[in-house]
DNA sequence: CGCTACCTTGAGCGTATTCAAAGGTCGTGG
DNA sequence: CCACGACCTTTGAATACGCTCAAGGTAGCG
């Protein structure tokens, strides 16, 4: 594999020179994992952090009596893990693999070493974890004071917007998984969006596409200035 | 004020040495501000951090309907801010004063050279950003994965934690500040406490000092192995 | 002493969860 | 290629938790 390929594709090196792309490449190391594997507990040591080169990757936790929370979900060319390698100890959630996946993972020793010597490496990771801080301050908010149809209408939106706009939203991810990532379960999710469907916001179009019908509607929503009809 | 001796007393910039303590303290203005006071909004552009010197410094979020949800409360010592250092734009969140406060300002610009020069600066800003990033997580996990008698507890074991396990809290916010930041309401937590003072597992002394009478059933509500009774 | 802000209490309601079960979909192996 | 099983999704009914609305009580502060 060409480790600084990857390297210097990812987001979060992006703008690095060439011999920065090369120093990274030599501390990373290949890994691959299965579907469902366990990448790390919240209870293992914090040795260093991850680059997802293909696949996807799930960040949750769990409360003492069992039920999951997914915190993000990891796409190809992004980090994870990297709180541990700046705050001593262990990880603060678990990770494993919704599919497949090859990661880069970089041991937090030498990482750091790196980051130490190089003041715009140490800026990049810097604005990354401003960055996770942002999503996660959003995350909070959404939690607390939106209900489900705001909460799915603002992923809905975020994810059109992500893809250009784009009225067609392909699911990354399974309905059960979107619901836990919503903070909701499969159930709820699925009465609610038929409700989208019968008030013609959204529509079906395979298993796991949705066309938007109406951004304007679903802005509404999301910002809870529009109620579902109750069927 | 002396600004060099405030700014060594903070968790921040601790282990570092005089030296910097003094280039921070060169760049570092001070900033008074009354109970009530907008410190920054969201649409702020973000252009520098704070340290609160003194006084209680609160950080939420108002959604578009106008429900507010408290994210953090800053106390003495604590910086508050950082993220719109590092990242491009504006702050990720309100923040006004609970009390009057005085604060310490670090301008975006000159603060980023000195972390650029310093790669001790920089460590300490990546460690405490990932520390940031922790305590979020473990929100999310709180409002999503909780009820609130469980995050009430939580709350209490931890004030009481950072009290030296006394088992006496003393709240430093008032009682709809914290309903607000358990991301409940005042009515709701009110009921709550009685339930819990009924059960005898806390126990008020004053008016915002509360007698912890159980940490071992506190620690099972925390964890949902415990079940406050009806009433 | 009176005002204001905070806190408490009650009743009713709404949203989302739990529990239970049936229908789909996908991958695997026969 | 089809049959099977595992998992995902959908649907229904009942419940519960926390919120809204409304009002009364309490405490701090000028």
């Amino acid at each position: 594999m060409d480790k600084k390929k990857h390297i210097a594709e990812t987001a979060l090196f992006s703008g690095l020179n060439d011999q920065q792309h090369e120093e990274l490449a030599k501390i990373a190391i290949e890994k691959k994992c299965r579907k469902k594997q366990m990448i790390f507990t919240n209870d293992d040591e914090g040795l260093g952090f991850y680059i997802v080169i293909s696949g996807q990757v799930r960040i949750f936790r769990i409360s003492p009596d069992g039920k999951e929370q997914i915190i993000h979900v990891i796409g190809e060319g992004e980090p994870f893990g990297e709180v541990a390698v700046f705050s001593n100890g262990n990880y603060p959630a678990y990770a494993d693999a919704l599919r497949d996946s090859i990661l880069l993972f970089f041991p937090r020793d030498r990482f750091i070493e790196l980051v130490k010597m190089d003041s715009s490496l140490s800026m990049k990771m810097l604005a990354d974890l401003s960055g996770r801080l942002r999503e996660l301050v959003s995350k909070v908010e959404e939690l607390s004071l939106k209900d489900v149809p705001a909460r799915l209408a603002t992923y809905l939106l975020l994810q059109s917007e992500q893809n250009d706009n784009s009225d067609i939203v392909h699911l990354e991810i399974s309905k059960s998984q979107l619901a836990n990532l919503l903070g909701t379960i499969p159930e709820t999710l699925s009465r609610i969006m038929r409700r989208m469907v019968s008030d013609d916001i959204i529509a079906f179009t395979k298993a796991r596409s949705i066309r938007i019908l109406s951004h304007e509607r679903l802005n509404d929503l999301a910002f809870g200035e529009l109620r579902l009809s109750r069927m």
